[in-house]
DNA sequence: TAATATTTTTAGATTTGTCTAAAATTAATT
DNA sequence: AATTAATTTTAGACAAATCTAAAAATATTA
């Protein structure tokens, strides 16, 4: 089964929705997409005829174990070609979201198996999401959100869930990037913020909003 | 200027046509492009009107200087992406064609800039064309066809000029590839067919058809 | 629970790129 | 030169993906 440029990116977004909230609904998916209710229910009706989804009029609708699969094809390919153009052509992070939008909808199978040998099948991107295998099956860690690990224990960078240009750019400035060593040394009751010391760096600030999209696991 | 897959095709066959022809006329277009008479007419004027063209109706067409810079910049990327296919990705040189028809649509200057320093600015794709560099400018080399070259004179194959997968194909099968010593021992006048010794083989013989296809400088 | 607000879907239009069939133009031939 | 043939363009239709505006369904609240 093969998938047109806008159905896969419908495919995706819906698969990231539904790790949220189970269930999507019109409205946040046209969000997400930035596009119309009336659109997202046009193509609610194409995926279904394809039988991608489980979608009652007016109910909600998520991704079946077909669609899931879709999904997971295409989170493989965006991730593969992100790590390609930060290992191998030297982007910096924050620039390669776009780029890999784009690559990800090229389908040749054998083209993205190759690809993934001349990588030497990484298990994570450059922002520390996991890469799918072929099969879809994704290696999970043990991580948390840096708003939530004790005071005065070192951890480690692993992932970062918010990547918009934006956000990228803020940790590139804080010099946090994936296996930095940050120990949390005060949490604010104010505003949530946090002082932080980041491995080498003088001590910092950083908003709740950052902290909760930073990921990290136990040091060693 | 950007343009979408559907201009960036018309304007590359075109481009190709011209190189034989000087001006190109709308059957042969279509025939090229495997489509209708009617379609090719309805993008002659999308790219008259983006002022790409030379064009008067029912007097043929060509490509003007912006039409072929950009022209020139979509086969840049073609080739740059074949030759990471075969260079990279180990893929054979008659199976990149199509997933590079694909690759070539992607828009990012930076994404091909960087391809291109991370290839070493290769100035031949794996068929042996010239890969332009970002102004356009092509490196000419002095070759000529296998079937115009005198007899017992060995020379070094520099290009096929079909890429068919049917004809690369049948050059694997003679073990030519680019690089390749070949010398001419023989002539048929029958049917133009030659005798030819590649290096490291027994003599074999190809057809006139194929000969012209292959393109040769001197060795040494 | 009736009225109001929100969400979702439908109906119909638009754009891009394609098509077929017919008309217009140019070329070839008797 | 007139007829025939070939080429090219126009006119109008269609599919995919989108949109706006209005209608339908569901949810909220007074």
């Amino acid at each position: 089964m093969s998938f047109t440029t806008s159905e896969e990116n419908y495919i995706k977004s819906i698969y990231h929705l539904q790790q949220e909230t189970g269930l999507v609904n019109t409205n946040s998916l046209a969000a997400e997409m930035q596009t119309r209710p009336a659109s997202v229910t046009d193509m609610l009706k194409k995926l279904k005829g394809k039988k991608l989804l489980q979608y009652e009029k007016y109910k909600g609708f998520k991704l079946n174990e077909a669609g899931k699969k879709a999904a997971l094809d295409v989170v493989r390919k965006h991730r593969l070609w992100e790590f390609f153009l930060v290992e191998k052509l030297k982007f910096e992070w924050d620039k390669v979201h776009s780029i890999a939008e784009d690559l990800e909808h090229i389908s040749s199978e054998e083209l993205i198996q190759r690809l993934d040998n001349f990588l030497g099948n990484p298990a994570f991107d450059p922002h520390g999401d996991p890469i799918p295998d072929k099969h879809g099956k994704i290696q999970v860690i043990d991580q948390q959100s840096l708003s939530n690990i004790p005071l005065h224990k070192p951890a480690i960078v692993s992932s970062v869930s918010n990547q918009t240009v934006q956000m990228l750019e803020m940790l590139k400035h804080y010099h946090i990037t994936l296996g930095t060593s940050i120990t949390v040394l005060k949490r604010f009751e104010f505003d949530g913020s946090l002082e932080i010391k980041v491995l080498k760096q003088s001590n910092c600030i950083i908003s709740e909003q950052v902290a909760k999209n930073v990921f990290v696991h136990d040091a060693q």
